[in-house]
DNA sequence: AGTGCCATGTAAGTAGTTACATGATTAC
DNA sequence: GTAATCATGTAACTACTTACATGGCACT
């Protein structure tokens, strides 16, 4: 139920709109959790039923107009729940590692081309988040919301960073292992 | 549909039952892909109607007995164009950074409690990890499976280094910032 | 009137989780 | 004979993915 806690999070930070969600969690909100716009408004709608959060008052009916939601008492309520809650790390998944493996076994064919594009992609990512970390803590982090923030973000740049150093490293093996024949 | 390369990776390297591919993705296989057993035996059931796996001929009929599977040659190649697909990496997901982000909204409350036992998970997983290491490649890798396989290994290792390196310093954080109260 | 974007959704399919059921074999 | 363990499965549910549908609004 991680959707649903991310979401009550980000209304907390601050009400939105579903497509306004499905923004900040391309942004910020996604360093660890991502969703797409569906995921994201189905699960509103049950947060709404659940009494978590409400739609603030609008006039116009429904379709095609925007709705912005808000978090209840008793969804802070759940929410300081979960957030207590113990929960061991679910081991990773990460299918390009299983890709290498699967290689090891019958051959590593394109396979490093693979490997160039996924360090490109990962350099991106970690850019993206120094960026940020650049624009949005210039001086570190004062208050205690935006020290935890900035934890979270560290971790996502460290996270990237040990992927480059792991694919540049991959990509020396498998030249030499191609090298051999 | 990674589940099922993973599986027709595993039984590459090795002909087996369902039960022993569980205990296989327990560990090697599971550094970066896990499956219970019930999720193994669907998807055996599966690869075998598709015709990339058979089950070895055995007398016995079927409930509580062994049923080894083997690879064939539709699911070699099945194998090999997966290895040479692309496919962008994913963006993680991590429930506790997510815990995180909420507390900074809502209050730490026991978080701290909860950093030391995913610290201490960890750093149990690394040592296993090490432990692997150094049982299985003990002088390096020589072969082209083996050395594509500590390559795999090796990601383990330092992914797992990076959460325990994470994890000290948000305990640091975290007590100072419940220091300040 | 047509195009493009903002915004909210529905539907169908795939994958993963949790709880339970059942038979076979071994050790006591 | 009964308990533990090995071994294979079913069923129901939850979560995620992919493809598509529909309406509103602004610009030209």
């Amino acid at each position: 139920m991680s959707l649903a806690h991310a979401i009550l999070t980000a209304l907390l930070e601050k009400p939105s709109s579903g497509l306004e969600l499905t923004r900040r969690f391309d942004m910020s909100i996604g360093y660890f959790w991502s969703a797409t716009h569906q995921q994201i408004y189905r699960e509103l709608g049950k947060l709404e039923g659940a009494g978590f959060i409400r739609a603030l008052p609008q006039d116009v009916p429904t379709r095609g107009q925007k709705r912005e939601y808000e978090v209840l008492p008793a969804g802070r309520e759940e929410l300081i729940a979960w957030v207590a809650k113990a929960e061991d790390p679910k081991p990773l998944r990460d299918a390009f590692a299983l890709r290498l493996r699967a290689a090891a076994m019958v051959g590593t064919g394109e396979l490093l081309g693979e490997v160039e594009r996924h360090l490109g992609l990962h350099r991106v990512q970690l850019a993206t988040y120094q960026e940020i970390e650049k624009r949005d803590f210039p001086a570190g982090a004062d208050g205690r919301e935006e020290r935890i923030q900035l934890l979270v973000l560290r971790a996502g740049i460290e996270m990237e960073r040990f992927w480059v150093t792991w694919l540049e490293g991959a990509m020396v093996e498998l030249r030499e292992l191609d090298g051999q024949g």
